[in-house]
RNA sequence: GCGCUUGUAGCUCAGCUGGAUAGAGUGUCGCCCUCCGAAGGCGAAGGUCGUGAGUUCGAAUCUCGCCAAGCGCACCA
């Protein structure tokens, strides 16, 4: 529960009961929500603060400091509020009852790493789309971002309630497929025993066929053989596909990523869906046969030779320039099909799409948001997660990855040297749509300026106090914590639960924004205020969580200490990290 | 030339979708272990929020201009 939604909720009623009363004038019932419920900036000011005096005076015809004085009487008689009082402007800052914090630690303690979770998706469907990287190898360090951003944006969408759908989008039709396959043909031919030239330009030179095609020749053997292109054709590109598929699932697995759903564009596209698009854009009268102006970014020695194609008019619906739908041979462009397959998202009943892609596909977002428009009658609508590259370094010395050079380093390398967990949170340290440095010797490092470390290492040695407490009292924590008196625990110790209790409301937010790197930084605040706590016992033997001499203080003590645990493991839960009980 | 993203402390970055005195880490300086994990904690110093205007009770946040960086701008995906 988001203690600020609650506290909201309970001032609006307020509001209602004292316009009925008379003491404010009536107003539209829509603005009576037009105001916020936060914590304040400084925390000496209190627990929750409200801007509704500043936001809904003049509404009232009334001065801020006015309707204050007027709610601030009405506000103490909550139960759970302690005292109120005006600042500012006009803000209202109000105290909460030690009561009330310990009422929010029970109910952290009783959800478990479920604490944090609502329903503010109302078990919405939603699409996210992620990776989709094209089946022609295993995938490289560039898929990393998107991959683990798509990831864990489906998590903190699941969340707060969303029903979510993770989805693969399989490019295997279109001229690149037949390239892939006629390679793996001449690593079958190499496997055979024959001598092969250098892979010709164009075609993919990747090591990784070499498997593929050794394992069709351990399979039919010379069968293709002496096959001509016609026959072996179909046969290879399938085989591929299915072999590379399975390379990046693999890598996927190590990612601890997984796809709900994995679409084809070959059997989108073999059932009659590109055909229905053009339909339903040439009925709507979208559809034109004309030139296209040359782009832009043309340099006046270019060549440029206009061509008579068919022609969506996206600018209909807020695109730049109007995008072809078929080339001048009357061949599909890639876009039409990509048309087709988001309309088929919607006629499986997705409204809300998300497709999480790399920067350099910003130039794809008009085009596509205009597309969706149209095709569904503006029924659904599709957000556009861009991921902006990642600068790979190694001890601050720049990494250089080319294809052509081979210096290019796969994601499972990525993720077996630095390992699953780092990379993970490492990536949600910053905003996706920021340029992320990515040091591989730093992200290891085992200090405070490593928030990966930091934050695993509070979890690991609250897991230590936690061992050390059940051989103190010869139970399990669950057990000895249930009759913990929790009026007990002292200010600073409050202050962590009050940390806590904001966790609901950081998941919402982060939710709220698709900006799941927020939660890293609450999660290192969480780290910090219990690296603090723990030092105070360092100085001072009575505030350690383990008091012998105090056994109803350490059971409260200890019931705090599992209830950070829940909290960071709500949070390494979105981010598909495991909290660390040593390291 | 146009579009998107970004510009906050020396460095790397947050900043709660317009709120109060702009925050962390790192680096620099000072302090804290007869051990519940010092892989940590406490403190000092450090900012004209790229820049110029505008919107309003109130702007790092919204609008416009300018400057700078990254990415993109074909019938390639």
């Amino acid at each position: 529960m988001n203690i600020f939604t609650k506290l909201k909720e309970d001032i609006e009623d307020l509001l209602k009961s004292e316009i009925k009363k008379g003491t404010f004038e009536a107003i539209e019932e829509d603005l009576l929500s037009r105001f916020s419920v936060e914590p304040p900036r400084d925390a000496s000011f209190g627990d929750m603060s409200t801007n509704v005096c500043l936001v809904l005076a003049s509404r009232f015809h009334k001065k801020p400091f006015e309707m204050a004085e007027i709610l601030m009487e009405k506000l103490k008689a909550f139960p759970d509020i302690e005292s109120v009082e005006k600042a500012g402007a006009g803000f209202l800052n109000m105290r909460m009852k030690p009561q009330f914090w310990a009422k929010q630690l029970e109910e952290i303690l009783k959800e478990g790493s479920a604490y944090g979770e609502s329903f503010i998706g109302n078990n919405e469907k939603v699409n996210i789309e992620f990776t989709s990287a094209n089946p022609t190898g295993p995938l490289h360090v560039g898929h990393a971002r998107g991959a683990i951003f798509g990831d864990c944006l489906s998590s903190l969408l699941q969340k707060v309630g969303y029903d979510v759908t993770r989805e693969y989008y399989i490019n295997d039709a279109g001229a690149q497929v037949a390239k892939l396959a006629k390679s793996t043909y001449l690593r079958y031919l190499e496997a055979l025993g024959e001598k092969i030239d250098e892979i010709p330009e164009g075609l993919y030179p990747g090591e990784y066929l070499k498997d593929v095609g050794a394992l069709i020749v351990q399979e039919d053997g010379e069968k293709w053989k002496n096959a001509s292109e016609e026959e072996y054709l179909p046969y290879f590109k399938k085989k591929t596909i299915h072999e590379m598929m399975r390379l990046i699932k693999t890598d996927l697995e190590l990612a601890g990523i997984k796809f709900d759903v994995f679409s084809s564009e070959k059997k989108i596209a073999e059932s009659g869906q590109v055909d229905k698009v053009m339909k339903i854009l040439t009925d709507k009268g979208l559809v034109y046969e004309g030139e296209l102006p040359p782009p832009k970014g043309l340099k006046s020695d270019e060549d440029w030779e206009p061509h008579k194609m068919t022609i969506f008019k996206s600018t209909e619906f807020g695109d730049e320039v109007d995008r072809p739908l078929k080339r001048a041979d009357g061949s599909y462009t890639y876009f039409t099909p990509d048309i087709g397959y988001q309309l088929n998202k919607y006629e499986r009943g997705f409204k809300k799409l998300i497709m999480v892609l790399g920067a350099d596909h910003a130039g794809y977002v008009a085009r596509m948001k205009a597309a969706v428009k149209a095709v569904t009658e503006g029924k659904a609508s599709i957000d556009f997660e861009l991921g902006q590259m990642i600068n790979f370094s190694e001890n601050g010395v720049p990494m250089k990855m080319s294809k052509r050079a081979g210096t290019l380093v796969w994601f499972r390398d990525l993720l077996n040297d630095v390992g699953k967990d780092v990379t993970r949170f490492y990536m949600m340290t910053r905003k996706n749509d920021s340029q992320l440095e990515f040091d591989l010797v730093k992200v290891k490092e085992q200090s405070k300026d490593n928030p990966v470390f930091y934050v695993q290492y509070a979890h690991a040695r609250a897991a230590s106090v936690r061992k050390k407490a059940e051989n103190f009292f010869n139970t399990k924590a669950d057990e000895f914590i249930k009759d913990a008196d929790l009026s007990l625990l002292g200010e600073e110790e409050i202050a962590l639960v009050k940390r806590l209790a904001t966790w609901p409301r950081q998941v919402e937010m982060a939710a709220s924004v698709y900006e799941p790197h927020r939660l890293s930084y609450f999660l290192y605040d969480v780290a910090s205020d219990f690296h603090s706590l723990w030092n105070l016992g360092r100085t001072d033997e009575t505030k350690r969580f383990i008091d012998e001499g105090n056994v109803d203080l350490t059971k409260a003590r200890i019931a705090l200490v599992l209830g950070m645990m829940n909290v960071i493991a709500s949070g390494l839960q979105i981010f598909g990290v495991t909290p660390a009980e040593e390291m």
